[in-house]
RNA sequence: GCGCCCGUAGCUCAGUUGGAUAGAGCACCGACCUUCUAAGUCGGUGGUCGCAGGUUCGAAUCCUGUCGGGCGCGCCA
């Protein structure tokens, strides 16, 4: 419906004589948005007011000009020149009636654009370290990233979702060690755990998995890992060096084979619980990008000689620095430390390279809000080899605070006692998980309420909306069981019935989808369609609640014309809310 | 100290990338409700959009400053 404003604003833009509006003004898409206030019609545009100026012409004189070259329409009942210059579009009500027959028509398909109309989209999101189980936060990039995906792909982009496995370095040296400390245990060795190792339980059934595949072949006694080493930090030594005393040792012990064996296991181990989880959790990837592929592949040499060619490292301290100071940053990287290894931020340009090689025109990276001070240096890095650093954007997602009936749950990582992902979706189950993820603004703090969340009344948002979708399921049943049958077709032909307030309402609802569908993809802001789902589901439970009132409004009346009229609409309504639940990942129930 | 995010009704948050008189839910107040049988429905009170300047036809929205809160500033990942 907008688009069809905006091509008679274009239309009557191209005909006004050539001395009024600059070629600009005129090939520029007009705005036009929905009103506020129904006495100012349906729709409504500035663009009188936009190019009045540079016209030097008075914008209601411009509008006046406009107007009077705007074609003529069928869906347009009149259009009017209102304050400053607005331009407000009166509908007519078949153009309503026109949409509504298109919901039902195009169905699931209904507000989606043509696919690979717009961008190839590489999407990033959770990469979460495979050292450890999913927490909530990570539920909320989960969520966060599947919901921005499918309302990408509904823009019309294609999108390839990307997980970021980050498999290399010390931290997986820590978790290989303290899983195969775990499997000391098991066989009776008192083997001394580093104050800095992962300490969750979840170790143990990974620990459980390496003795069922490698028996004792990997066991060493507690006095050979003991024997020599430097104090931990309880006992008075520095952790870091106890640490990479005790994993040399393990190293030693067992070999670079042996332990190349331990790490495959843990890591396997860990990113199968993680992938598991959010299969569960209705979330999934196109790939599983492995950052050690990018050592093996030569992925991250070819990006360093890339940027030493063009002059952007020097040499410092045994170092080779990159200089991202020259694009932005706040200070130079290391790229490659004295002893050889490549740093992190070595993996990750070469990683964004390698995406921007595999024919990406935009990166998509989800981050944590605590990760913002890396976003400068990638895109330098993206600069310096040579690639638009505008085509790298990184949404950063702000923390989830858990609330128990406005309790707030202590989580601290060191601690330990951080709620799983897992833990969570048990106790409120995906939907509400999937839902409450993405309810509020992404640069926005989360709190989760986990009574509300469960509860099945008005005040939980996820109830509400999947309850109007079940209500309408409902009356169907009740035209059933009172051996009655809907007649789309007459309904279709009888929508004209639809004169009360509610059911235009509805009906202007409906028809918003579209639009808040573009406008969430465009803004990477799911929380739009969640504001817009719970604003249609009042609308359905107010039309429905006009039965109540008053007998002659309800759907089931006895005129069989403004029955599967009303029949239609609460169909529409329904498909409405099934395509936005799916986009956010959420069930649409026919019972509750 | 520097950087990023946030500040809107008593509370939790929206606000269509600068539009017309700033909205919703909860809470509060009042009325209605044996039903197309899911304890709900309808109406009402409530705001100097943190503060001060600026940009322009027009600012909660953009710019500058300032106050308050959160996060980040490793040759860790």
């Amino acid at each position: 419906m907008k688009s069809t404003i905006e091509k008679l604003i274009s239309t009557a833009l191209a005909a006004l004589p050539p001395d009024l509006l600059s070629a600009e003004a005129r090939a520029a898409r007009p705005e036009v948005e929905r009103t506020r206030d129904a006495s100012h019609g349906d729709y409504a545009s500035n663009v009188a007011m936009r190019h009045a100026k540079a016209a030097k012409q008075n914008p209601r004189a411009l509008a006046e000009a406009i107007i009077s070259a705007l074609p003529a329409d069928p869906s347009v009942a009149r259009v009017e020149l209102a304050g400053p210059g607005f331009i407000n579009f009166h509908l007519t009500a078949a153009a309503y009636h026109a949409e509504l027959g298109a919901i039902i028509d195009q169905g699931a398909s209904y507000g989606i654009q043509p696919p690979a109309s717009g961008e190839k989209i590489l999407l990033e999101f959770v990469s979460s370290n495979p050292t450890g189980p999913l927490h909530v936060g990570h539920g909320r990039h989960a969520a966060y990233g599947a919901a921005l995906a499918n309302l990408l792909i509904a823009a019309g982009h294609s999108v390839h979702r990307e997980f970021y496995i980050n498999d290399s370095g010390r931290q997986v040296d820590i978790l290989a060690v303290c899983v195969w400390l775990r499997y000391l245990e098991r066989l009776g060795e008192d083997a001394p755990f580093p104050s800095n190792g992962y300490k969750g339980e979840y170790l143990l059934a990974i620990a459980a998995s390496l003795e069922a595949e490698f028996s004792h072949k990997l066991r060493q006694s507690a006095a050979a890992v003991r024997d020599g080493l430097p104090l931990d930090e309880p006992e008075g030594g520095d952790k870091e060096q106890y640490t990479d005393a005790i994993i040399a040792r393990a190293r030693a012990l067992l070999g670079e084979e042996g332990f190349r064996k331990v790490v495959d296991h843990s890591l396997s181990g860990m990113t199968a619980d993680i992938r598991s989880d959010l299969a569960e959790m209705g979330v999934t990837f196109d790939r599983w990008f492995s950052e050690r592929s990018l050592t093996t592949s030569g992925a991250i040499d070819e990006s360093l000689k890339r940027l030493e060619q063009s002059g952007h490292t020097y040499r410092k301290d045994g170092a080779l620095w990159f200089r991202a100071t020259e694009f932005g940053d706040d200070e130079d990287r290391v790229v490659e430390r004295e002893n050889g290894m490549r740093t992190y931020f070595a993996s990750d340009i070469a990683y964004h390279l390698d995406k921007r090689l595999r024919g990406f025109d935009r990166l998509i990276d989800v981050l944590g809000a605590d990760h913002h001070g890396y976003v400068a240096r990638v895109r330098g890095g993206l600069a310096a080899m040579g690639e638009p650093p505008d085509s790298l954007e990184v949404p950063l997602l702000q923390l989830v605070n858990l609330y128990r009936g406005g309790e707030k749950i202590a989580m601290g990582k060191r601690e330990g006692n951080f709620v799983t992902l897992r833990q969570l979706r048990h106790e409120v189950g995906n939907d509400a998980c999937r839902f409450y993820f993405v309810m509020r603004s992404h640069d926005q703090q989360l709190d989760f309420d986990l009574e509300l969340a469960k509860s099945r009344t008005a005040e939980n948002p996820v109830f509400y909306i999947q309850y109007a979708h079940a209500r309408v399921a409902s009356v169907l049943r009740q035209l059933a069981e009172r051996g009655l049958e809907y007649d789309a077709a007459r309904g279709r032909a009888n929508l004209d019935r639809l004169t009360e307030a509610h059911e235009r309402k509805l009906m202007v609802a409906l028809t918003r989808y579209p639009e808040v569908l573009a406008l969430a993809a465009a803004t990477r802001a799911p929380h739009t369609l969640v504001n817009f789902l719970r604003e249609l589901a009042n609308e359905l439970h107010g039309a429905y609640a006009a039965g109540n009132e008053n007998a002659a409004h309800r759907v089931i009346v006895d005129d069989e014309a403004t029955r599967d009229a009303r029949l239609s609409l609460f169909q529409a309504t329904r498909q409405i809310i099934r395509n936005g639940l799916a986009i956010l990942g959420v069930s649409a129930p026919d019972t509750m």
